[in-house]
Order: C-alpha cells, then sequence, then structure tokens
RNA sequence: GCCGGAGUGGCGAAAUUGGUAGACGCACUGGACUCAAAAUCCAGCGGAGCAUUUUGUUCCAUGUGGGUUCGAAUCCCUCCUCCGGCACCA
C-alpha cells in the first residue's frame, strides 16, 4: 500500500520520539573518541532567522555524522540572553526584560526543535540567568585579584540630551539612535580588561590554528596590529622633561623637522604654559579632543595643529626642532607623540606644507636623489640613507638596526613592539547585563564583592525609561550595601559587563551546565575541549573570536584548563542573502523559516539551505530552489515505498557479498562511490552541496536501474542495499524523512545509533576510464581503456584511432604526453 | 588609502593536484498521462555554424587584456566590477 509523504505528522513523530528517548544526550566516555560541535549560540531576539537555520543546519549535518561514524558527540545549545534589544523592548512597550527575554527563548526554543536539531538540551545555557552570570563575576574577580580587570578614565559616547552614555553600536552615523542629536565625546571612568597583555599570545596562538580560514585569521593580526620600531627619547630644550616617541622608522630620524603631540597628551597643556595664545590653545585643544573621538572623522579631517613655541632637541642630529600640537597623533597609540619626518611620512608632509615646517630628505630611493623643493609627496618606501651623520650610505634595514642598538648604548631609546590591540572597555551604563562585583568604600577604596556573595543579582524592581544614565544607579537597594571589609556603608558598582564576556566562555559552561561550585568543571573541559568545529557567521571574525581566545589564555593561565585555543577549527559560513542584499529586518528581505517549515517541512528547509551553496560563501535565498529539494524528498519517499516488498521478502538475508565469479555490477559500483564522495565531502571539505547532489546522482540512478534490478534475486538484494544506503546518506541532511524510512524497512534502531556505511575502495573504483585524446592540447576523441592500462598501449591506441589519424595527416609528432587513466595529448 | 576575497549558462552552482568546462538542481521548451488542469513521468536545454535520416561535426565561450605551458576557470602580470575588513596606528 502505497502512503503519501506526509512530512508535518512524520517530522513531529519523531522529534518526540527522539526527545522522549533523550538520544542526543551526550555522556562523558573516555572510551570513546569525543567530538565536540559546537555552533554559536542565538540572542533571543524572538525569531530564529535564515541565518542560525543555516548555521545550525551545517552543525547538525557535522554531529550527526559524526555520531553515525561512532564518535561521542557533544552538540550542545544555549542563549545569549543579555543584551540591550530586552531593555529596548522594555523602554518601547514597557515589558520587563526577563519575560521579553524568556518568552523569547520559549518561542525560539520551539523553533529550533521544530527544525529537528539533534542537540543535547540537558545542556542549555542562558546567560542571563544568575546560575549563568554569577560565573562572569566570579571571572572578572579573579582577573581583578591579577590585576587583568582595572579601572580608568576613557572616552565615551555621550548623548547630550538623553543624558547617558551610548554604546558604539546605538552612534548611529554621529547622532544617537534614540533622539538624533549629535553625540558628544566625554571622558569617564570604565572598567577594563587587560586584553593587550595578551596580544602577543593571541597573534603566536595562530599557528596552532592552520584550520581556521585565511582571510579570519588576517583580519585579527591586522586589528591586533604588531608593528616593530624603537622608542627614542627627545629632551625639552630649556626644561627637565622629555618627549618620547615610538617609531618604526628610525632610519628617518635625521629627517624629524619637528614633534607632533596629541592634544590629549599629558605635556601638550604644560607647554602651551603661559602663552599669549593660551586661550585660543585651550579652546582648539577641547575640541580637537572631542572632535577627534568621532571616529567617523577620523582620516577625514583637515590636518590643524598649533605651534607650542617650545623646541626639542633630536639626540641624533643635535637638532632643534619645534613642538607641534596636531590633531592627527593619537593618544592611544605608541606615546602619545611622534616624531615627524615630512620627507618620508605622507601625514607629516601634509602638515609640514600647511604649516610652513621645513622639509629634509634622508632617505633616497636606488640610484636617484631627492630635493627638497622636489618633492609632491612623501618617499615612503625603504632607500639610502642621505644627510644622516654618520649613518649616511646605509641601507635603511641597516640603518634600522644599528641606530635603535646606538640609541640604547647612549641611552636614549630602545628597540619595542607595539600592538594596536587596545584594551577591553567592558563597562556598560545598562541594566541587562552582568553586574560588575565591586563595592565602593570611602575608606577601603574599590573592593571586589567576596566570592560567597555571589552573585550579585540583577534586580528584578527598576524603572526603564531610556533616560540618564544606569537604570542601575536608581535604584537604593542595590546601590546601598556595606562594605565587605570595614563592614562601613558603602556603595555598589552600578556598570555592568559587556555581553562579549558572557559568549567568551559559554563553550566551557556546556561541558558541565550545571556545576555549581566553579564556572566548570574541569575534568569535563578536559574531556570535552577544545572545540573541534565551531561553526559561525564571518561577521564575529574579530571580536567575539578574539575575546573567546583570551579568556581561554586567562583559564588556563588560571589553572582551570590545558587547552590553549578553543576553536582549532572554524569554518566561517558566509551570509544569507536576498534581493542582492544580507537579510536584515531593516532591509525588509527577511524571510522567516516557519512558514516554509509548515509549507514544506524541516527536511526540505535544511536540504534546500545546504544544497544551494558550499557554507564559506553567501547563500542566495530563492523561493523557488525549495520546490525541487522538496521535489527530490517526495522521490526518495515513493522509491522505497516502491520497493517496500524487498525488505520483507528476504530481510534476513542482510547485505550479500559477492560470490566467487560475479563480476561487480554498475550498481555496486555507484554505491560504495556515493559512499566515498559523500564521505570525503562531509568529512574534509564540508561542501554539502556536492555531497548532497552526489545524492541526488545516485538516486537517478537507481531509477534508472530498478525495474532491471528487480528481475533477478542478486539484482532484488543490490536494489535493497542502494535504497538503504540511499536513506543512511541522507540521514544528516534530513533526519526525519529517513528515520521514517528506516523504521518502514524493517529496522528498530535510531538512525544516529547505526553506523555510517562504509566503502570498499575496490568496488569504488572504476575499471574502464575514458582516455581523452587531444591533439596539440585540442580534444578530438574519446575512448575507453581499461583502468592502469601501460602508457604505450594507450598511446598506441590513441594514434590509430581514425579520427586521430586524419587530424595527424602527415604532420610530424613532435611528442605525446600522457597522463595516466585521463588524457593522450599529441603535439604535432 | 591599505589588506583580503570573489567574478563560470537565464539562475544557484560543479570542475578537490594545471588535464573532457557547465555535474546536480532551478527556470524554460517539447512530449506522455488527463475531458481539462495540477501533480507525476519521459526527453531537450551555453552560443554560433556546417552537414544531416538521427548517429554527427567545426568554431567560439569561465569579468578585461597579456604571459607561462603540450594543455589554464585553475599559475603570473595589467585593468574593470562587486563584496568584506581596517582606516591619520607613526
Amino acid at each position: 500500500m502505497k502512503e503519501d509523504y506526509n512530512f508535518l505528522q512524520i517530522e513531529k513523530k519523531w522529534q518526540e520520539i527522539w526527545e522522549k528517548e533523550q538520544i542526543f544526550k551526550a555522556l562523558e566516555d573516555p572510551q570513546k573518541t569525543k567530538y565536540y560541535c559546537l555552533e554559536m549560540y542565538p540572542y533571543p531576539s524572538g525569531y530564529i532567522h535564515m541565518g542560525q537555520v543555516r548555521n545550525y543546519s551545517i552543525g547538525d549535518v557535522i554531529s550527526r555524522y559524526k555520531k553515525m561514524s561512532g564518535c561521542n558527540v557533544i552538540h550542545p545549545i544555549g542563549w545569549d540572553a543579555l543584551g540591550m534589544p530586552a531593555e529596548n523592548a522594555a523602554i518601547r512597550h514597557g515589558v520587563h526584560p526577563q519575560k521579553w527575554t524568556l518568552d523569547n527563548i520559549a518561542h525560539m526554543k520551539c523553533q529550533l526543535k521544530k527544525l529537528g536539531f539533534s542537540y543535547d538540551w540537558s545542556r542549555e545555557v542562558n546567560t542571563c540567568l544568575p546560575e549563568y552570570y554569577k560565573w562572569n563575576q566570579w571571572i572578572f574577580l579573579k582577573m581583578f585579584e591579577q590585576g587583568l580587570a582595572y579601572r580608568r578614565i576613557s572616552w565615551i559616547n555621550w548623548c547630550p540630551r538623553c543624558q547617558t552614555v551610548l554604546a558604539n553600536e546605538q552612534v548611529i552615523g554621529e547622532l544617537c539612535w534614540r533622539c538624533d542629536s549629535v553625540v558628544a565625546q566625554k571622558e569617564m571612568e570604565q572598567w577594563f580588561l587587560k586584553i593587550t597583555d595578551y596580544a602577543e599570545d593571541l597573534l603566536s596562538g595562530h599557528e596552532i590554528l592552520e584550520k581556521w580560514p585565511e582571510h579570519v585569521l588576517l583580519m585579527q593580526k591586522n586589528w591586533i596590529g604588531k608593528s616593530t620600531g624603537a622608542h627614542t627619547v627627545f629632551p625639552i630644550v630649556d626644561s627637565s622633561k622629555s618627549i618620547e616617541v615610538f617609531t618604526t622608522r628610525i632610519d628617518t630620524i635625521y629627517g624629524a623637522t619637528f614633534l607632533a603631540l596629541s592634544p590629549e597628551h599629558p605635556l601638550s597643556r604644560e607647554l602651551i604654559g603661559d602663552s599669549p595664545q593660551r586661550e585660543k590653545f585651550e579652546e582648539w585643544i577641547g575640541r580637537s579632543i572631542s572632535d577627534f573621538r568621532l571616529k567617523k572623522k577620523l582620516g577625514t579631517e583637515e590636518k590643524e595643529g598649533i605651534d607650542t613655541g617650545k623646541k626639542a632637541l633630536n639626540p641624533f642630529s643635535g637638532d632643534k626642532i619645534p613642538i607641534w600640537i596636531a590633531n592627527y597623533v593619537l593618544m592611544e597609540y605608541g606615546t602619545g607623540a611622534v616624531m615627524a619626518v615630512p620627507a618620508h611620512d605622507q601625514r607629516d608632509f601634509e602638515f609640514a606644507k600647511d604649516n610652513s615646517l621645513s622639509i629634509k630628505v634622508v632617505i633616497n630611493p636606488e640610484n636617484t636623489s631627492l630635493t627638497e623643493n622636489e618633492l609632491e609627496e612623501a618617499f615612503e618606501d625603504y632607500g639610502k640613507l642621505v644627510n644622516s651623520g654618520p649613518f649616511s650610505s646605509k641601507t635603511s634595514e641597516e640603518a634600522i638596526k644599528e641606530m635603535a642598538a646606538y640609541a640604547e648604548k647612549n641611552g636614549f631609546g630602545h628597540e619595542s613592539t607595539m600592538y594596536r590591540l587596545r584594551d577591553w572597555g567592558i563597562s556598560r551604563q545598562r541594566y541587562w547585563g552582568t553586574p560588575i562585583p565591586v563595592i565602593y568604600c570611602e575608606k577601603c577604596g574599590i573592593v571586589g564583592v567576596p566570592y560567597e556573595d555571589l552573585p550579585v543579582m540583577i534586580p528584578h524592581e527598576v524603572e526603564l525609561k531610556g533616560e540618564e544614565g544606569s537604570p542601575l544607579e536608581k535604584v537604593p537597594s542595590f546601590v546601598n550595601t556595606t562594605c565587605p571589609h570595614c563592614k562601613g556603608n558603602a556603595r555598589r558598582e552600578t556598570d555592568t559587563m559587556d555581553t562579549f564576556i558572557d559568549s567568551a566562555w559559554y563553550y566551557f559552561r556546556y561541558t558541565s551546565p550545571h556545576e555549581e561550585k566553579l564556572p566548570f568543571d574541569t575534568k569535563s573541559a578536559d574531556y570535552w575541549l577544545p572545540v573541534d568545529l565551531y561553526i559561525g557567521g564571518v561577521e564575529h571574525a574579530i571580536l567575539h573570536l578574539i575575546y573567546a581566545r583570551f579568556f581561554t589564555k586567562i583559564l588556563k593561565d588560571l589553572g582551570f584548563t590545558s587547552i590553549i585555543e578553543p576553536f582549532p577549527r572554524l569554518l566561517a559560513q558566509g551570509m544569507v542573502i536576498k534581493d542582492g542584499a544580507a537579510m536584515s529586518k531593516s532591509k525588509g528581505n527577511v524571510v522567516y523559516p516557519d512558514d516554509f517549515v509548515e509549507k514544506y517541512g524541516a527536511d526540505t528547509l535544511r536540504l534546500f539551505i545546504l544544497f544551494a551553496s558550499p557554507p564559506e560563501k553567501e547563500f542566495v535565498w530563492s523561493d523557488e530552489g525549495v520546490e525541487g529539494c522538496h521535489r527530490f524528498l517526495h522521490r526518495v519517499w515513493t522509491i522505497v515505498q516502491e520497493n517496500l516488498d524487498l525488505f520483507n521478502k528476504d530481510s534476513s538475508e542482510a547485505r550479500r557479498k559477492n560470490k566467487e565469479g560475479e563480476t561487480i555490477t554498475l550498481i555496486e559500483k555507484k554505491i560504495h562511490q556515493t559512499i566515498k564522495k559523500v564521505s570525503e565531502d562531509i568529512e574534509n571539505r564540508y561542501h554539502f552541496n556536492t555531497a548532497i547532489s552526489s545524492i541526488m546522482e545516485f538516486y537517478n540512478f537507481i531509477k534508472k536501474e530498478k525495474d532491471n534490478l528487480r528481475k533477478d534475486e542478486r539484482g532484488r538484494s543490490l536494489l535493497k542495499e542502494a535504497l538503504e544506503t540511499l536513506v543512511l546518506l541522507l540521514t544528516p541532511f534530513t533526519p526525519h524523512i529517513c528515520e521514517e524510512l528506516w523504521e518502514r524497512i524493517g529496522n528498530s534502531t535510531y538512525l544516529i545509533h547505526t553506523p555510517w556505511p562504509a566503502f570498499d575502495p575496490d568496488l569504488a573504483k572504476e575499471e574502464i576510464v575514458t582516455i581523452v585524446v587531444q591533439v596539440n592540447g585540442k580534444l578530438r576523441a574519446k575512448f575507453e581503456a581499461e583502468r592502469n592500462l601501460s602508457q604505450e598501449e594507450v598511446k598506441e591506441k590513441a594514434l590509430s584511432l581514425s579520427r586521430i589519424q586524419a587530424i595527424v595527416g602527415k604532420n610530424k609528432v613532435n611528442k605525446i604526453i600522457y597522463v595516466e587513466n585521463k588524457l593522450v595529448n599529441i603535439v604535432l
């Protein structure tokens, strides 16, 4: 009796069974090879979007494949549940952030379950629960003890109308996201994590990450931005003070015609001193700093400066050079002061031209000499030194080494390394985040909350209006506390942590999600970690992935883990595109998965997403493609249904071996070739699109051969084997339909516990190969030949072909190129 | 500006190590089934030409122009377009 493919019913049925039987529960088992498959956990925005469906479908293929291949797989999921959108919802709709978040999680959990992902839900992690964020606080305190968490004044975005700090993401084109006021820059005391201490580790760790996409490593490398050079001290004339600069081009130091300080440089104000134009200077410096902080303007802003009237002594040349304050010098890189070499640095060149400062050539290109008057732009390449005292005529490379050594010997400089990486500012004046566990006491200063008092709970009762600073400041019961040391009155820190902290270590928590004494159990973490495959959007290439690597290194230094890199293998998936743009609410081109699950089923949606393009590429959504995949699943369903009788009759006779003397049939070959191809595509390349296409080819082949095969006993047995293989190979992609068919053909095991089919390399080999015959590189003929025929035989055969003879004719054969089992190229 | 990545039929793509360009799917066209339609099944499907009863066969085609090679979508150089990252980092 033929039955229709009722996907809705089938998917519901198996999802319930899987859940009831808890077949995806991961247990530590030292006997088995573990496999940790991790996908980036979602923010509970309300709906699972297509990007996440793609992310999780990829992970599910790998997880299911690895399980069938005998690995002990951990495949967890959780919620990145703290963050701004919950607060915005509260401000706009008056719903409490916690309720909003938990409701969203409940809904999205349903969505994920309807897609049939093989998650171990017993390990679900939710970062907005005290059981989780308690450990953010715990780790923070450990870092605070080590001096890795510290407080300092820094610049933040400030909305003058709302009277509040804005995160960078809340500044939209220099305007406040809420009230459209122009955002100002303001200095505030903030908490920082000393990620810069780990700059070198983060960089050298790349060596282990050979299986990361190169462009991601490159982005991180640029972000860390290591450069080597030298520090040099320029004494200020008629003063006991001096100015230190960092340069990568100490070879150009004889060409330094002025120093430029950042307006924020501690000496700037002092150097202006009692200058007659002091007031103008003060105004300019104030304006310059905040202008300058508006990131958008960086690089486009006109270079401006003020002459302090003071001079500094170039320790190499003995020249007295003017000290300027210039808006193009960054305070937070290097020393906040630069030696300006207009002839060999384009920025200095422009500044010198605008301010009529002198220009001095000290590097010449090979075989040319430059003159100051003719320079139209700075010559920035390496070359040969001139006008550089004892270093003249050396090459830049030589001079860089020797001059740094000279400076060191004479006590005014030394070789040094700089990074662009900045310390991680984690303070947020926000409600829906992890409270920073610190208490301010007038007597005792900054005191960490004692471990036994953790967690510092996010207070439930709070007024969220989106105005005036941190919401927690206005909760007296939260703010007012006692000092753990002196028991006197004290004030609690009201800033909360950046939510990137939560995601910096959640994959540790998955390994022991119910651990109560520590953030995670070290033994469990040692068993499961590192993550064998981490899959996620390429948009997290820098921030999240650097923070997670940083936290792992800290946890290692604290002795809680032995791993040095959390994610040895990263699969950065491409974006989901529709109508030429990334799917996003603001673009209005979002397609929600639910409608498709309803209409075609989860299996179809998953198959389509995986089939459309390889994971690292962009995925272009098209409504029509879905139909094709749905049709394919229908066909698979039908062909198995039509041949159910095979499985009833001789179910005792499992896969049979070929008897002596029986030739290997095409269908056998196809079975083994397909298993090989699909396994390799999943295992080595993660190219699911080609894996699926070869399953489709396999189906087409079965379809064509089935009537023939049914004619004799051997054929029937092979057809049966082919159909079984078809179901097994499809399982990681479309698990529900496969589970149903697997049951219908008489199996009682879950597919996840069924071994992935193995291929026989001998059977997968082609015995007859097509040899291509080219003449002068152009395809002229083909013939079939036995595999591994000798070179002579193949050449002879190729030359004997009548077509080839006609073409070759009387021409002289120069040489013949031979590629084994592939081609012959006759060169005339 | 600097650093990456990509560009292949009408569309998504394939070609894994330099060796048959376009697998697989979508769309489209024709046919079968049907009173009819949908669904399904079968066949065709880069362009141009020649020949022809089909089987054939030639030329052109992987953004542009060059190069290396017996042979290039693949390697090298030029330019164009699109995407991503960084962006006064001394």
